[in-house]
Order: C-alpha cells, then sequence, then structure tokens
DNA sequence: TGTACATCAGTGAACGCGCGTTCACTGATGTAC
DNA sequence: TGTACATCAGTGAACGCGCGTTCACTGATGTAC
C-alpha cells in the first residue's frame, strides 16, 4: 500500500522499511504470475527483491512470518480502504445500493488486483499462519460491514446477530467472484486487442449477475423474521 | 471412491488401477495434512505410495497431470453422490429442503472430508490445470443443481438462466462453510475428549446458523422477479 | 564541527539435502503356438 | 496343457540443480564526546 509514516524515521530505518515493502511485493508478484504462496522459496523471494538470501533474515524470521505480516500490514490496509467506501454509500435507497457497494468491489479489485488474488487463493490454501492471519482479517471486516447494515432501514428489523450472519454471507458471496473476474481481465493478453471490446462486454455481464445474486441475498434478508427459530429437519 | 469396474481388466490392469488409486489417496491424505498441492514434490507422493520415484512416470507425465486425474476421476464421483443424495429430497416443502439439503451437504463433509478439503483448498490454489478442472465440476454441479431448483414450485416463477445464478450463489456459499466445518471436527484432535461434547455443541449451533444464511439467500430468490432487469448506478 | 566507536542491512562462500528426470534392469504376467 | 517370447509395472543407481541455513565479513549510517 503506502509506507507508513516515515518522518520519524532515519535514513537506516527508511531503506529497510523500503527492502521490507520489496519483500510483499515480490511474493504478490510471484503469486499473481500463478504460484501459490507455499510453493515460492525464500530463495525466490530474494532474487526477486533483488537482495543475497541471508538479507533475508535481516526482515523475517522465514516464509511463514514474512506471509503473516503481508496479511496483516498490506491487506489490512487495502480492506480498511475499501470498508471505508462502501460505508460512504449509506445514504443512497436499498437496492441501488447492493449494485453500487458492488460497483465498488469490483473497483477495488481493478486497482488491487495483487491483493485480491492473494486473499483468494491463500484463504485456504497450505499455509497455517496465512490462512489464520486471512481468516481474522475477513471475520473482522464482515462485522464491520454487518454493523453498516444496521444503518440501512431495511435491514433495521433484523437483529444483529443475524446482521452480522448477513454480511458474511454477502462477503464469501463477493469473494468466491474475484478469481472469474481477474481472469476476464487478464485472458484478454493471449486474445490481443481484437476482444479488448469483448472483455468490457463480458465484464459488464458478470457485474449484472453478480448483482442480481446479491440482490436475491438481500432480497430475502429484507423479508427476514429474526425472531422466527432455525429449526433443522429432525427438531 | 470406488474402483471402476475391475471385472473386464487382467491381473496386470488390475493392479495397476490399485496403484493409481494409491496414488491419488496419498495426494489428499498429504493435502489433509496440511500441504497445498502445489508444494507436494513427486517423491513425496511415491514415498507416501510406497514405490520408487521413478514407477509415478508408469501413471503420470507430471504432477499436474495426477492432480487434474484427481479432481476429474475422484471429485466428479463424490459430487455426483451429493447431487443424488440432494435430488431424492425434491418432494419436501420448501423451507425444511433448504435445512435438509445443507444436512446432507455437511454430512458428505464428514464421509468425504478429504475430498472437500482439497476441492476448496485448490479451488483457487497454484495449479491451473487443477484449478480448471475444479471450476468443470463445479459448474457443472451449478448447472445441475439449477435445474432441480426448478422443480420446486417456490422456484418455478424463476427463469433458468436466474436459477442457474441462484443455485451458483447457493453453492459458492456452501463451499465457503466447509474448512470451518472441517476445523471443528479436526481441532478436536488437541483439545482431547473434554471437548467432545464441546465439538457437536458447536457443530450444531454452526449448522443452524448455515442454515439462517442459506434461507436468507433463498428466501430471498422466492420473492424475485425474473422479469425485472438489474440496474447498475450509472445506467 | 571533528573524531572514534557502535550498529546493523546487506554480502558471499560454503554445507548437506531433497528434488525431477535419465537410464538400463528385473521379473511377474500375458499371449501365441 | 506346455513352451517360447513379449509386455510392462516397478527397481535402483546416478546426474545436476535449487533449496534453507550457517558463518565471518564489509561498509555505510548513527551516536557519544
Amino acid at each position: 500500500m503506502t509506507t507508513p509514516n516515515t518522518l520519524n524515521l532515519n535514513t537506516r530505518e527508511q531503506k529497510k522499511m523500503q527492502t521490507r515493502q520489496a519483500f510483499f511485493n515480490a511474493v504478490l508478484d510471484l503469486c499473481m504470475m500463478g504460484q501459490s504462496f507455499a510453493s515460492i522459496s525464500l530463495r525466490q523471494v530474494t532474487r526477486e527483491v533483488g537482495v543475497v538470501p541471508t538479507a533475508f533474515y535481516r526482515h523475517f524470521d522465514d516464509m511463514e512470518n514474512l506471509g503473516r505480516s503481508l496479511v496483516e500490514e498490506e491487506l489490512g490496509e487495502a480492506l480498511s480502504t475499501l470498508r471505508n467506501g462502501l460505508q460512504m454509500g449509506r445514504t443512497r435507497s436499498f437496492d441501488r445500493q447492493i449494485a453500487h457497494s458492488i460497483q465498488l468491489f469490483f473497483a477495488s479489485i481493478d486497482e488491487h488486483p495483487r491483493y485480491w488474488q492473494f486473499l483468494v487463493s491463500e484463504r485456504f490454501g497450505g499455509s497455517e499462519s496465512v490462512r489464520n492471519a486471512i481468516a481474522a482479517q475477513i471475520k473482522l471486516f464482515a462485522k464491520i460491514m454487518g454493523e453498516d447494515l444496521g444503518i440501512q432501514p431495511a435491514f433495521s428489523h433484523i437483529n444483529s446477530e443475524d446482521r452480522r450472519l448477513l454480511a458474511e454471507a454477502g462477503l464469501n458471496l463477493f469473494l468466491t467472484w474475484i478469481i472469474d473476474w481477474l481472469d476476464l481481465t487478464y485472458s484478454q493478453a493471449h486474445d490481443e486487442e481484437s476482444d479488448l471490446i469483448g472483455v468490457s462486454a463480458k465484464k459488464d455481464l458478470m457485474l449484472r449477475q453478480c448483482t442480481r445474486q446479491a440482490q436475491m441475498l438481500f432480497y430475502g434478508a429484507e423479508n427476514w423474521r429474526s425472531n422466527e427459530a432455525t429449526l433443522l429437519p429432525n427438531d
């Protein structure tokens, strides 16, 4: 994202922060090129950064530690930016609000493709500490999104627990779209310019379909009665 | 799953099929123990199977080929079993139907934990051919699930395209639950028996929460009007 | 301001190890007569 | 049924390579006086 307040740091500390940032970028770039985090080697990252392998240990204990830091420091910032963007739309009417939120979401993907691609492909991936760090970020996002939903009159009749469930379901739905959306953007590379208009049309279609899916969920929530118990077949 | 019709095969071909199956099991076991497919080495798999590394090439060209075959042959069968199970509930009443389907889904996870864990953690993972094979399986599942939804009177007013979108959204929602569900089952290992009842209570709670999420979506679909266009903010 | 010392991000050589792939092989199973 | 040959799943040695980690180092930056 951006380097945290660099003003109160001396030259040495600033340079160190820059290198640390370069490590994050290297991982994100390698993952963007189709590798999974677990298959990236320590030497590969340092090669990408442009330092000698041993320099790695000046910044992180091991790859796990790098992965966890990346999620907490970098993705955390991207997610909080999106949260703030979504919040601004509070005052809109209900149905337009959904469509608007989804547009903001896809805009965020286009703006930071590496962050979203990393988040979604490592969410259930091979590194436990990365998985846990991502789960914590998503949980936080769902919690805040659930609180924000309470401001919408359409959901004010739902209790806060069900609002959190609704936010979680919505967020999970959003996250499953990311890879298909990114494929639309980056598959155009091998089809050349002839398909450039096709990609934009496909994106528009996908945007509409995703909006429909979200509307089914949130229209359902509008008709939801929180006071009714959810029975299981054998209750 | 099961070995395909072994009757019309001679001893040599039967033994070869068994070894092939052992390769699939080895990958699933290693992935179940926390590794991602991309980080599993050829030698690791053969070690697990109990053959010499070079024997690998009698069955597969490379690891990619093994992964793709695993998804197409093994996961394909598990998914079609679940599809058949869900279909049997067609005649139930609408709201019980949702709860029942979700119970069947979680039962399938408990029965074949390795398949579901592999599917969901490699769905957006590092191997492109595995990713594509999984995407094809999920697409097929959503298509059939969408057709099945048409039989439910509650959804007969929705056009087939929107039914497919609904099935896709529902399936995606289901898939995001898998890892949390499996964590509930397998985290009990380090908490010992004292927590055995706690795990069962947690599973019951999660089942109810997931059912609520699905109901929000499907209740929404019940009130859906397919003839209405989905407008984007700038339309 | 100038000097003497401390800190520490990055270097470069070296290590033992597991990797994917090659090759010629073995010996049980299958086939033709 | 018995024999002679073909097939081919699995063997075992060997290869060059990239890996993570160790260690003593260098030289620019920071600090104390």
